[in-house]
RNA sequence: GCCGAUGUGGUGAAAUUGGUAUACACGUACGCUUGAGGUGCGUAUGCCGCAAGGCGUGGAGGUUCGAGUCCUCUCAUCGGCACCA
């Protein structure tokens, strides 16, 4: 195994760089404009750090860096999100507590992230786990409840049986959980719940305001889902019952023939208690309930459609206002409770599923919107199903209409006979706030048998995790504190007589929905974060984060912002104003990394074994910072060339300006080549350009080659500059080594290059010329000359390899765009 | 099915407002260096063709003096969501 060569000179820039810890702190009080630069922090695993992180870090390292050069008084912070499953796993596993294993985590985590150069502001570290941090999550949480965004309910909720854990909507794919993959079961439990639908227009109309990429916008509005509905009431036959439908598609009314309802539906509970008579037989109906009830989300929604529909007829007929028609009302498992009003109005000629179920129980099909290519004809098959727009038919008074306008038509008619109610209707749900585990933040709040449920009053915050012997989850889906009686037992903050705690703790997410304003202002024991500071550095400038946290993480932290500002805690109206996707590292194999694949790829041993510039530059330079990328340790050994010439290259610019005694290099030239690169790196960096900044840098270094020896003073300067970002250790080197007395401190203290005034633009420029649209030859044109249109084409026409591709023909258009490109149209 | 992307050499990928397609790197071939090479350096490298030249950015059309880039249709791949009525 080859010596690291590389670890004597880190270490000791390392060892420089720590006894200057100023060198990257952010100043409160400084003139210069801030520029917040935030990566998500991470979740210290026991396995380390992962080589996404360094990918993602290295990127936000390089942008801070660079925007530090540039002038910019630079926020950029790390921090712990230290809550979670893994870390409570793997402490009940060894029996030790989990804040001393989160303590060796976040510890190695640093250690790691000092060795990779990244310059964060190390002073300003938090952690979500720390009492003083969580007291404020907890104080989020308390607010929450006041304003009457947080309540109690018991709901049936997904329940992991493997981690034994409820879980948001959110985190359960495809019925499955989404950390262990067991399948998800249904309980009801009573949980606390956030009210982010009360925050949902306001969450699609503050996008306007953010200069996130589009693909996050629309991730965010189309998971917020926003649609017009309305509620129509069907009276009936015989009943003296109703029954409210909710559709979004009320234009297609006339082509209803039945309704179906979800079996968790009022009306079928009312016929099964025998509340309602039909002539149906009710055991057929308790019985399809039950089933439907005992399926799992998972058999529920799977396959979904296609799937053989199955259904019960209730014997109860609906009355539809618009034809006077019967339609029959059905049970079904395939309507969902929880969306809309748990009943649907089937219009089975234009709506997939209904046709599948309307075809499975012989229930009639009317077309009332023309299909595609005007089609009019009987719906038959599931082919002639057509969901889309169209001129609407056989609808009486909304005949020939076009079904957007026939849609506000109806409308207005149902709302004006007061069958109909519009409502403005959300995919994205309540939150559901509560975990049955140990180690989260406590929920504040305190069950008093006079008072409910009270918030822990704020002077006691924080409600601290009580130290415990065991933290084991339980089967009955109660959180392991409850068995903690002495901390359970407390006093009712309203009356003071005795109340109990709530022993359920918070999400994951809690900690992390803010933690970017904590950075700020992270001792500060009064307020979240003092208001003045937080002026100052809102929003963050440039979010860096995984595509993965672009609904959940991101939607739930601009709700929480979005609600303090309505307090007047926070002085903007959206936390993050611009959002950065990071790419994804695959395995050398493509795949997904992943311990059971083998195909993990650490930090340590890739700049253990070719340190830690070459590791830094390699990620930069695999490809575009958003793209996925496998990992190629081959092409490392290109990068691991590049920074080699690249240092040599300064070696030779040193010694030669050392000789040469000249501030500015002799050889007009280098000084032009030098710019060029300025100009490219410095527009590529702005837009997280990273490979092909690098590219530029290697295209430069095979340019100057031996001519670095040309250099001055300035040249040198310029040259270590611009790889500093990159090679925060090649570059400190290489400053020590060239510095004069003048000379800053650390590289990473001076200023970014500028472009020489006069310094470097060519003389003479190459313009291709063209004849019918093919590049046939190429012009030297002098500066003065481009501007001139009828010089250029003069010289253009008389060009030797032109004229001969002319071949005296008469040329019937000239085009000249000035600088770039001559066209000849024969 | 819906939403969002992406299709360019053997490979990872470049390409300002439409203006020289394939920068940069890997790989490969040949040569040099080295006691040795899983080292370093140099040269070549889109395809067809001896050449002149022609053809080339998933496919088919279109706009334009000029299209990887804009428009229409189409195919494929990836990511997210999904019996949301």
């Amino acid at each position: 195994m080859e010596e690291n060569k590389f670890s004597e000179m880190e270490n000791k820039w390392l060892k420089f760089w720590e006894e200057h810890p100023d060198f990257f702190r952010a100043k409160d009080d400084s003139e210069r404009p801030k520029k917040y630069v935030l990566v998500e922090f991470p979740y210290p695993s026991g396995s380390g750090l992962h080589i996404g992180h360094t990918f993602s870090f290295t990127g936000g390292d390089v942008y801070a860096r660079f925007k530090r050069m540039q002038g910019y008084n630079v926020l950029f912070p790390m921090g712990w999100d230290a809550f979670g499953l893994p870390t409570e796993n793997y402490a009940i596993k060894v029996k030790r507590s989990p804040q001393e294993i989160t303590k060796e985590n976040t510890d190695s985590f640093r250690a790691q992230m000092k060795k990779l150069a990244f310059s964060f502001d190390w002073s300003r570290e938090v952690n979500t786990t720390d009492p003083k941090y969580y007291k404020w999550t907890q104080w989020i949480f308390i607010q929450l409840f006041k304003k009457g965004l947080a309540y109690k309910e018991e709901m049936p909720i997904n329940w992991c049986p493997s981690c034994k854990i409820g879980l948001a909507n959110e985190e359960v794919v495809n019925g499955n959980c989404e950390r262990c993959g067991a399948q998800v079961e249904r309980r009801r439990i009573s949980q606390w719940v956030v009210k982010i639908t009360a925050y949902a227009d306001k969450l699609i109309e503050g996008l306007k305001k953010t200069a996130f990429i589009d693909k996050v916008k629309s991730a965010q509005i189309n998971w917020i889902d926003r649609k017009e509905w309305i509620d129509i009431t069907y009276r009936v036959e015989g009943a003296g019952e109703a029954v409210t439908v909710a559709t979004t598609r009320p234009e297609t009314n006339f082509g209803a023939t039945f309704v179906v309802l979800a079996p968790e539906h009022e009306l079928a509970g009312k016929l099964i208690r025998g509340e309602i008579k039909t002539g149906e037989d009710v055991e057929k109906i308790k019985e399809y309930v039950r089933m439907a009830k005992n399926k799992s989300d998972r058999e529920r929604q799977q396959e979904v459609v296609g799937r053989d529909k199955t259904g019960v007829f209730t014997g109860l007929y609906a009355i539809n206002p618009l034809t006077e028609k019967r339609m029959p009302i059905w049970v079904t498992d395939f309507v969902l409770a929880t969306v809309g009003t748990g009943a649907v109005v089937g219009v089975p000629g234009h709506d997939v599923r209904d046709f599948e179920f309307a075809s499975q129980f012989k229930l009639p099909i009317v077309r009332v919107i023309c299909g595609k290519d005007g089609e009019n004809g009987e719906v038959t098959n599931k082919e002639q199903v057509w969901e889309g727009e169209g001129r609407v038919v056989n609808s009486g008074f909304l005949n020939g209409m076009e079904s957007g306008e026939a849609k506000e038509k109806i409308m207005a008619y149902l709302e004006e006979k007061a069958i109909g109610k519009r409502s403005i209707r959300y995919h994205l749900r309540d939150w559901i706030f509560s975990r049955q585990h140990y180690w989260g933040e406590p929920i504040p709040m305190v069950y008093c048998r006079n008072c409910g449920w009270q918030p822990v009053e704020e002077k006691d915050l924080p409600v601290r995790l009580p130290e415990v012997e065991a933290y084991e989850p339980t089967d009955t889906g109660e959180s392991p504190l409850a068995k903690m009686t002495e901390w359970v037992k407390t006093k009712c903050p309203k009356c003071g007589q005795d109340g109990a705690r709530e022993t359920d703790t918070m999400p994951n997410w809690a900690g992390s929905d803010w933690y970017y304003m904590r950075y700020i202002d992270p001792d500060n024991d009064t307020e979240i974060a003092n208001y003045g500071k937080m002026k100052k550095w809102l929003p963050v400038d440039v979010y860096i984060g995984g595509d993965e946290h672009n609904t959940l993480h991101l939607l739930y932290s601009r709700f929480i912002y979005k609600f303090l500002a309505d307090l007047g805690v926070v002085p903007t109206e959206e936390p993050y104003f611009r959002r950065m996707s990071h790419g994804v590292i695959l395995g050398p194999d493509g795949q997904r990394m992943s311990k059971s694949r083998g195909n993990v790829v650490v930090p340590e041993s890739v700049y253990e074994k070719y340190g830690v510039d070459v590791t830094r530059l390699y990620l930069m330079f695999m490809g575009p910072f958003e793209a996925t990328m496998a990992w190629n340790e081959k092409t490392l050994a290109g990068v691991r060339r590049f920074i080699e010439r690249y240092r040599q290259m300064v070696k030779r610019a040193i010694e030669g300006s050392k000789q040469n005694k000249l501030k500015h290099a002799s050889n007009k030239e280098l000084g032009m080549i030098i710019n060029k690169t300025i100009n490219k790196v410095e527009k590529d960096l702005e837009n997280f350009g990273f490979n092909t900044a690098i590219a530029k840098l290697m295209e430069m270094v095979n340019e100057i080659g031996v001519e670095a020896k040309t250099a001055g003073e300035e040249e040198v300067g310029q040259l270590i500059k611009l790889i500093a970002p990159f090679a925060p250790y090649t570059a400190e080197d290489l400053w020590q080594e060239a510095k004069e007395d003048t000379w800053l401190e650390s590289v990473h203290l001076s200023s970014w290059p500028k472009i020489e005034a006069g310094g470097g633009e060519e003389e003479e420029i190459c313009v291709p010329v063209a004849v019918n649209g093919k590049v046939r030859s190429q012009l030297k044109v002098s500066k003065e000359d481009l501007g001139m249109r009828e010089k250029v084409l003069m010289m253009a026409k008389a060009e030797e390899k032109v004229k001969a591709w002319l071949g005296g023909k008469p040329v019937i258009k000239e085009v000249y765009v000035p600088g770039k490109m001559v066209n000849l149209v024969i």
